[in-house]
DNA sequence: TTATATACGGAGGGTGCCTCCGTTTTTCAA
DNA sequence: TTGAAAAACGGAGGCACCCTCCGTATATAA
């Protein structure tokens, strides 16, 4: 995955193919901001300065540049996580990640589309695999101690977050989904009156 | 909004037209209920035998196609949540009444974007508004008895079921939809361990 | 039967997706 | 320093879809 001296016995990497690699992540973060996760990927191109067969030749598909240009934001979910399961109890550490990633959600619009786990997902590859696996070990912790059912799978929560995202938009979203998140916590922590 | 004897001032509504309107309907059921919200209204268009210049005659917007196809089906959960309130305890009530939308959406693929508030609802004649309308009610006779917490919007409700339904298509969506909003349910009636 | 209101249908202009391939640039070895 | 070959560039072109516009066809009513 690495676009830098993975083959040995290769040639050095063109200069312009890393400039142009870099400057097409800019330009994505930047489109993909203002304009959500459809946004065009000729704008993308246009904003970056290059053709758009070179977008396609770094990134072949949407999928592959959500990845690329959010991979920092899921890095840091990612260690969040981690974090949370020594320094949090259980159900307050679910909590906390679950706003963590609608803080980021919210100043990177396009993000959310990355947090997605594709269909058949690319465990440890995709990002949607990486934040989904994360999820899933906040939510063992959780369930094993009993605090929360555990009928529920990381997708499932997952899905229900990026659902909850389409609020985005509209006025106070931000406020309104972390409320929503907080519901459904507490559903989860709730001892199941499930009828 | 009707089509039909509308002004009684203007001649009586060309048989072609009628005919036309209803075959765009068929096809539109159809083809949503295949492809879901996003397919192409060229292919409806086609599917109904008609230009597509006839499409857009009798139904200027996509979501003016939504509204007329799934009328009959948000006519039924408008009902629904009326008879519910009287037969059904409120927070019983409210969970019955999101089960049997997710039913519905599970037939009627393309059913769910007609169930989206829009941004700025038409109150009383798009149908997301009116779906929102059945929800509030339901929402403010169980906050009104206490049984639920009274901070949330209908609208939050509805497009957190919306979000849910993403989960659309994977294996046993179905079921695990109906578990998501239990939880959610739960989680409303919780006592709020909100942190 | 004929005039006219009404509706039809698809061509056309716009946008976006993605591929393909002739041209340009960079690297590396001589 | 030079030039051959590898690598990357970029945009034209084919496809699908959106939506509008308007010349043509047809149903209604006199």
């Amino acid at each position: 995955m690495e676009p830098e001296e993975d083959k040995p016995g290769g040639r050095k990497p063109r200069a312009d193919s890393l400039r142009n690699r870099a400057r097409l992540l800019a330009a994505a973060r930047e489109v993909f901001s203002e304009g959500g996760a459809g946004a065009s990927l000729e704008a993308v191109a246009q904003r970056a300065g290059v053709g758009i067969g070179t977008l396609y030749r770094h990134f072949p598909t949407r999928e592959a540049l959500f990845q690329a240009v959010y991979r920092n934001e899921v890095d840091q979910l990612v260690a969040l996580a981690a974090r949370l399961k020594t320094e949090a109890p259980p159900v307050e550490a679910l909590r906390l990640w679950l706003r963590a990633a609608i803080d980021m959600a919210a100043t990177k619009k396009g993000m959310i589309a990355a947090l997605v786990p594709a269909p058949t997902p690319d465990l440890y590859a995709d990002s949607g695999a990486r934040t989904m696996a994360a999820a899933e070990a906040l939510m063992a912790r959780a369930a094993s101690a009993g605090a929360i059912r555990d009928d529920l799978s990381s997708r499932d929560l997952m899905m229900t977050l990026f659902g909850m995202c389409h609020l985005q938009g509209q006025p106070g979203w931000r406020e309104n989904v972390a409320r929503l998140v907080d519901v459904f916590v507490d559903g989860l922590s709730s001892p199941a009156a499930t009828g």
